[in-house]
RNA sequence: GGGCGCUUAGCUCAGCUGGUCAGAGCACCACGUUUACACCGUGGGGGUCGCUGGUUCGAGUCCAGCAGCGCCCACCA
């Protein structure tokens, strides 16, 4: 306590890393693995990358799984087993390009050391980096579990994937098929549609070639011509009819392609005569399935022209596009070209642009999978909020697609799939048996080990006392961009593999935006960075300013939430401060004869005791007669059940402020300036203590540090905060209506006087006589500066409080009542009018009318009062 | 092309089922060495709630249209 006296600051890079070794070392944040889903919380953090490091993103993400962890933590009793799930994903493109580009500074690369050595050099940048945005996590104070880390490449997580593989191949949901592929020239890999952003306003040429002398086309990609194997129009273009089934030689190659007609072509667009090229086009790749058209790859996967591209095979794709355009131009075939803007797609991943392929890759069927998943939706057992994401959720499944799972790398999942020869394929666990057999050396898309994420972290498919305990998880908190990506294939994993939903709820967040509106992004250098605003304005500034801009739609930055924050931490600091202060003082006054007794009564006991009590119905409340103390008890209660709510509702900017709005707005503002002019007897100090400690409670799930050091401070305190039970979340014996409406008077009053005394300048004492406030007369006399009696000449009516008439009348004051009394004027016209309105009396409820005819009086009132 | 959302004080945002809803924080101005806190206190100025119509006794709040912005999905040469 005497720590306390001279810190008239909280310092968070003074306090936060030493209270971070406290709770670690208290074990709570690993609860064992006991009881039932039921009774325990437990939440899987999205496992950020192994080469992350902590960003806005997972701040906000974090700060608000770690306000719900710790919140069911506490309520109680008993203290809930919490489990916060965590681990990192292994990231397969991600890590693979980062440990490649160090191998490049090295002088190699990773073709030269191949792939045994890379895989190894992976693992040896895990274990030299890996742990570093779990040390983030740590420092922004956040309770996962970190005695129990996974990794998506650990050896039983592994095993887990490869059973899923194994049985939904056996399954026949797995398969493997000549398909056009999102090719991505930079990963030198296949990636699934997901990965694919579509780049809108690329400027491109669109080149108008002539095929015949009727037939005119038009393409962006010269050099996928010569993969053509058709041209089409549509049925019913009278222009072309007579074409339809008639053959057209392509120029440059000379094989003859057919005339087809298919209805999609449009033929208001361009020409209206498409050329088809099955081999490097989406929707040329349908159309030509849909006709039985030979799939020719002009562009291989290493980038270059094959033999199919004839005497421009071998050539580089920007090499044979001239080549091609020269060819044609020298051949008069060249009829126009075109500046145009339109969409492109690019990888995701690389930034580079994508060269559809046709490619020999792995799939999945999703259809079977998606129907659950979309029924456990529809039916409320899982609930997303806000309620409008799940209807994209439902749309996206309606409408799947077979999921491309194969990617070219090596750093990742790597196929339990041995081939011998042309025509033997084997799928198992186990390595088959026999000579000859080579394992596919593609690895899975890392989605597809993460969508097993809230189970296989549990030890599924093991029957693990942890997977009875924690599985299914309560809530998962994820941004709106990997709804698909990642949540709707946890649902639907979940319920093919354990059977059961992987969580109860979902709650989808904002991203945050830079200031200026954009992305955060390196490229930008908009970004801001978490870790440097934990230095600079502590943890629970960064913490309360993430959920005060969380919410449901995208927020921008704002670094005044976070200094919100961290003048909330301060001010509950000092708050703190001054109770502990004044009650210490007080005990060493009385320490003689109440000492011991005083103490006992007002401790909560050590940490154990205190949970002890809790599971027996709590710590008895303070039941004091001064108004106020019955006024704060009362607001405390409210406090409480608003914070309650609004963790049920996944309101945490609301839960931030609302916060925020106690401590300043009642508990200092009022409460403290209000008790300012009492003695510290027992009973004020009863109530104070039990004030702080439910405050305390109350705020540690979103400002855990600054709470937890005042805990420390808090005389019979022992243990950590964080292990403590909050009582129940209102006790409705403290709710006392009498209490709120007197001290809201007081209020009242104390705002009208000084208002007015600021109107009018006059800043003495004045003598004034109350209307009422028997019990709060003493506080409203100090507060508002005033002495109780006569008031002298004629007095003045202000908030209820006749004082002395002012001997002040200057112009200025003068003047400002002129506006206040046109204004005034103005509403009361306002409000004649209202009540004058037969329409509004007769149909508008009566409250309405009654609150009307109140506000008129008030109105009134005040202008009397001027 | 389809879908969703946004437009409220200088800035960032609250405003649920239409009637104390015109608010908060920051910024700004004035005043203030009060038993914690200047990361403080007290008070104040400031918005015709994007625009235009409509429904209603009454509309930031509901409906339609328009303008601007953002996001997601999508195969238009």
């Amino acid at each position: 306590m005497a720590g306390l006296a001279d810190r008239t600051r909280f310092e968070p890079s003074e306090v936060e890393p030493r209270i971070v070794e406290a709770w670690l070392e208290s074990g709570l944040h690993h609860p064992e693995p006991d009881g039932t889903p039921a009774e325990n919380f437990s939440i899987a953090i999205p496992p950020p990358n192994v080469t992350g490091a902590l960003h806005m993103g997972h701040a906000l993400n974090g700060s608000i799984q770690d306000c719900l962890v710790r919140w069911a933590r506490m309520s109680g009793p008993p203290t809930r087993r919490a489990k916060w799930i965590l681990g990192t994903d292994h990231a397969g493109i991600a890590t693979q390009t980062q440990v490649e580009r160090m191998l490049v500074k090295e002088g190699t690369s990773r073709e030269e050391i191949g792939r045994e050595a890379f895989v190894e050099r992976v693992w040896q940048w895990r274990a030299e980096y890996g742990g570093q945005i779990i040390e983030q996590y740590k420092r922004l104070g956040a309770t996962c579990d970190y005695e129990d880390e996974r990794f998506t490449m650990d050896a039983e997580y592994i095993a887990a994937v490869q059973k899923v593989f194994v049985e939904l191949y056996e399954q026949g949901l797995i398969y493997r098929d000549h398909y056009l592929v999102n090719w991505d020239p930079g990963s030198g890999s296949a990636i699934s549609d997901l990965e694919v952003e579509q780049r809108e306003d690329v400027r491109d040429t669109l080149f108008h070639i002539r095929y015949s002398d009727e037939l005119v086309v038009a393409t962006v990609r010269p050099e996928t011509m010569l993969a053509d194997t058709a041209v089409a129009v549509h049925p019913d273009d009278e222009r072309y009819s007579h074409l339809i089934g008639t053959t057209v030689s392509l120029p440059l190659i000379g094989r003859e392609l057919p005339v087809i007609a298919d209805l999609y072509v449009d033929r208001e667009f361009g020409t209206g005569a498409l050329k088809i090229t099955p081999g490097h086009d989406p929707n040329d790749f349908e159309i030509g399935r849909r006709h039985g058209l030979e799939e020719i790859s002009a562009i291989g996967e290493d980038g270059l022209m094959t033999a199919a591209a004839g005497r421009f095979a071998g050539l580089t794709v920007p090499a044979a596009r001239a080549e091609v355009i020269e060819a044609l131009e020298a051949d008069g075939l060249m009829v126009s070209r075109e500046e145009i803007v339109h969409t492109v797609p690019y990888s995701h991943r690389s930034g580079q642009r994508i060269e559809p392929l046709i490619s020999l890759q792995w799939f999945m069927r999703m259809e079977s999978l998606a129907e659950p998943a979309i029924a456990v939706v529809r039916d409320g057992r899982i609930k997303i909020h806000p309620e409008s994401q799940s209807r994209r959720y439902i749309d996206w499944l309606e409408n799947i697609r077979p999921w491309c799972i194969s990617r070219q790398l090596w750093w990742g999942h790597q196929l339990p799939v041995y081939y011998r020869g042309e025509q033997e394929t084997y799928v198992g666990l186990t390595p088959p048996e026999g000579d000859g057999w080579e394992r596919d050396p593609d690895v899975l898309d890392t989605w597809f080990s993460s969508a097993l994420w809230p189970f296989a972290t549990l030890g599924w498919p093991h029957d693990t006392p942890a997977l009875r305990a924690f599985y299914p998880t309560d809530v998962l908190l994820t941004a709106r961009e990997i709804l698909f990506l990642w949540v709707a294939r946890m649902v639907m994993m979940g319920l093919r593999f354990p059977g059961d939903i992987p969580f109860e709820h979902v709650y989808v967040h904002s991203v945050i935006q830079a200031p200026d509106g954009r992305r955060m992004s390196k490229s930008l250098g908009n970004g801001i960075d978490p870790l440097e605003e934990i230095e600079r304005h502590g943890a629970d500034a960064v913490r309360f300013g993430m959920l005060a801009m969380s919410s449901t739609q995208d927020v921008r930055f704002s670094a005044e939430k976070i200094r919100q924050g961290q003048a909330l931490a301060n001010k509950l600091f000092n708050a703190a401060r001054f109770v502990l202060l004044n009650v210490a003082e007080a005990e060493a006054e009385a320490e003689a004869e109440a000492g011991a007794e005083f103490k006992a009564g007002a401790g909560a006991g050590a940490g154990a005791e205190f949970r002890a009590g809790a599971e027996a119905g709590a710590e008895p409340a303070p039941r004091p007669s001064a108004v106020e103390d019955r006024w704060i008890l009362s607001r405390l209660q409210r406090a409480k059940s608003d914070a309650q709510r609004r963790i049920e509702e996944f309101d945490f900017a609301k839960l931030a402020l609302g916060l925020y709005d106690f401590v300043y707005g009642e508990l200092c503002d009022w409460y403290l300036e209000l008790t300012k002019g009492r003695e510290f007897d027992e009973e004020l100090s009863a109530t104070m203590l039990f004030v702080l400690r439910e405050t305390l409670a109350l705020a540690h799930p979103v400002i855990p540090f600054v709470t937890e050091e005042v805990w420390g401070h808090v005389p019979g305190n022992a243990g950590t905060l964080l292990a403590q039970s909050r009582r129940e979340p209102v006790d409705g014996a403290l709710v006392d209506e009498a209490a709120e409406r007197e001290v809201g008077a007081l209020i009242d009053a104390v705002r009208a006087v000084r208002a007015w005394r600021e109107r009018t300048g006059v800043r003495d004492v004045l003598t004034a006589r109350a209307n009422g406030f028997e019990g709060t007369r003493d506080a409203l006399g100090r507060m508002a500066k005033l002495e109780w009696g006569e008031p002298g000449g004629e007095p003045l009516n202000v908030g209820g409080v006749e004082i002395a008439a002012p001997v002040v009348d200057s112009a200025e004051v003068e003047r400002k009542r002129g506006e206040q009394r046109a204004r005034l004027e103005a509403e009361i016209e306002r409000a004649q009018a209202k009540l004058a309105n037969e329409a509004f009396v007769a149909k508008a409820p009566e409250p309405v009318v009654q609150g009307e005819r109140g506000k008129l009086a008030d109105l009134r009132r005040q202008l009397d009062e001027l």
